[in-house]
DNA sequence: AATAGCGCTACTAATACTGTAGCATCCTTA
DNA sequence: TAAGGATGCTACAGTATTAGTAGCGCTATT
C-alpha cells in the first residue's frame, strides 16, 4: 500500500487534503495503536511487538516505515520512538483514552 | 467482520479494554472519515456516499451499521447523523484538520 | 564455535475492500 | 393506475490488505 502523502491522491480520495491522508494513514490497522504503544515510550522492533499483542513483523515493519516516511516516528540507536510531530498527535488523540471507558460504560450498561 | 465491542476481543487485542475496540473501529476504513463527514451535517445514505467521495455501498453499509452498534451515528428520518456521543468523539479529533495542515506543510516543505 | 537475541524479509492463507449491477420500495407525475 | 425516477441497500466477483509462520543475516555473549 502507497504511503498517504498529503497532497497527493490517497486510498478513497482524490483531493490530496491532508485531513484526508491522515485519514487514510490513521484507517490502517494498527497504525493508531502503534502511535499509542510508542507515547509508552521507546522500544525495540521486537519489544513493540509485544506491546501491540503479536501483530506480525511483516505488518509491524510496513507501518513503520510509513510512520517513518511521514515523519512520526525516527528510529534510533533506542529502537523506535515518536518523533516530536508524533507526540503532537498523540496529544490530540490521548483524550480517547478516558473517553473510550466512558463509551464503554454507556454501551455496555446499555443507558437507553 | 465482527463488531469491535469494549469488553471482548478485538481484531488485534484480547484484553478488552475500551481503547483496543475503539482503535480497532478507527482503524477501520473510512470509520474515522464517516464522522468526520456527518459532523458537517446529517446525511442520506446517498450523499453520504457522495461526500465520501464515491465509497462503494457495501463498504458504507457495512461502516453504518458498525457505528450504529456502538452508538455514534443513528439513522433518523432526516438521514444519518451523528449521536450525541459520535458529536464528543468529532470533538476530540476535530484539531486533527488544522494539525494536518501544519504537518503536511512540513513534510512536503521538507523543513529537514 | 556454539548459542541466543535482534531487525527484518518471504511467503501463503485468510480476511477486508472495491466496483458494479441491480432489487425492492417509495415518491412523483401523467 | 401506471410509468418513470430516486433511494436504501444487498450480492457477488475481483483485488488488495492483513495474519501467521518460518527463517535469514547479523551482532553479542559464553
Amino acid at each position: 500500500m502507497s504511503i498517504p502523502m498529503p497532497g497527493e491522491q490517497v486510498r478513497g480520495s482524490q483531493t490530496g487534503k491532508p485531513i484526508m491522508a491522515l485519514l487514510d494513514l490513521l484507517g490502517r490497522t494498527w497504525a493508531l495503536g502503534v502511535v499509542w504503544q510508542l507515547h509508552q515510550g521507546s522500544a525495540t522492533f521486537r519489544e513493540l511487538q509485544q506491546r501491540c499483542e503479536q501483530i506480525s513483523p511483516s505488518l509491524l515493519n510496513t507501518r513503520l516505515k510509513e510512520l517513518k516516511a511521514l515523519h512520526l516516528v525516527d528510529s534510533t540507536s533506542k529502537g523506535y520512538q515518536l518523533t516530536e510531530t508524533g507526540e503532537q498527535l498523540f496529544a490530540i488523540i490521548s483524550p480517547l483514552g478516558d473517553w473510550s471507558r466512558q463509551w464503554a460504560n454507556q454501551i455496555t450498561k446499555g443507558n437507553v
